[in-house]
DNA sequence: GCGCTATGATTGCTCATGCAATCAGTCAGA
DNA sequence: TCTGACTGATTGCATGAGCAATCATAGCGC
């Protein structure tokens, strides 16, 4: 129980640790993904969050939001993505406001050779990260966290 | 137990999760923290970090390991807080490579304003996301982090 | 059909960040 | 004591991000 003070401390605390493991973790996978494959981690996301789509696409709107970035940023990364020919842009059929963008096979090959990377950092500094006991917790947690169906 | 492809998988979407929620807490915090008292988060965190420690003070080097930030973002961070005056920096007398930063008065009593603001947004921001069905688990997880002594 | 407001995306601008190069101070070895 | 390698911090430069303003299309109310 404790103070009222003491939930705010706890509440401050896991943010600071949440926020540690993700800077750590996104650090690395930016790093690596950046040498091997030549993908900014938004970039990474991008493909990856549009290639998980049923149909491999997603308006400029759920995109941003899906990868927490703003309208205008959003825009950017998708013309870069764009003309590095790994997505393609269309006018929405029946809401020409709208634009879809999709992945190209480029993209998913991309996404493809990224992936092990992607997986192997990850893992590597998930483990780097339980070694420390400010983080160890919350790993612990993440791997406990139970699976989308 | 299942194939390591599934292994790979839970560790992507625990990233996923875990990076969903650190974005859209940082997202506010940054919102809130700017508008209300001219602090970003690494500001803040700058601030908060130098406050807890027991002299109020660290070296360059540990406090770009601290806010996980480069040091030459360090090294400016530090410039925009030391020109509003929150902060102080001085030779180490040991090693006059090295130099501390140390929270002024005027850099304690701010941070002691923006501590409500930031543990109202944090707490808004976990109750938000405690609604959305794949970040739930993990907030859930959060507060359940075991504290430090 | 005609405006008016709302929505979706893009552009102009400014700024924080990272990398690589550089500068300053330390320390070990001849 | 001098030299050279090393560590700690800062600067030059390029880039990605957000905010606010803008442009284009939709769709409602008259």
């Amino acid at each position: 129980m404790g103070l009222p003070d003491d939930a705010a401390e706890a509440r401050a605390q896991g943010w600071r640790t949440l926020a540690a493991l993700h800077a750590r973790i996104e650090d690395e996978l930016e790093r690596a993904l950046q040498k091997q494959h030549g993908l900014s981690v938004s970039e990474y996301s991008v493909l990856d969050v549009l290639a998980r789509q049923d149909d491999y696409h997603l308006r400029m709107n759920q995109l941003s939001n899906a990868v927490v970035l703003s309208q205008s940023a959003t825009t950017r990364l998708v013309n870069r993505l764009e003309d590095r020919q790994l997505l393609q842009r269309y006018l929405c059929p029946t809401d020409r406001r709208g634009i879809y963008t999709e992945v190209t096979q480029a993209g998913r090959d991309l996404l493809e050779q990224a992936e092990p990377t992607h997986d192997a950092v990850l893992t590597a500094a998930l483990e780097k990260a339980a070694e420390l006991p400010e983080l160890a917790p919350l790993v612990d947690a993440l791997d406990n966290l139970p699976l989308k169906v």
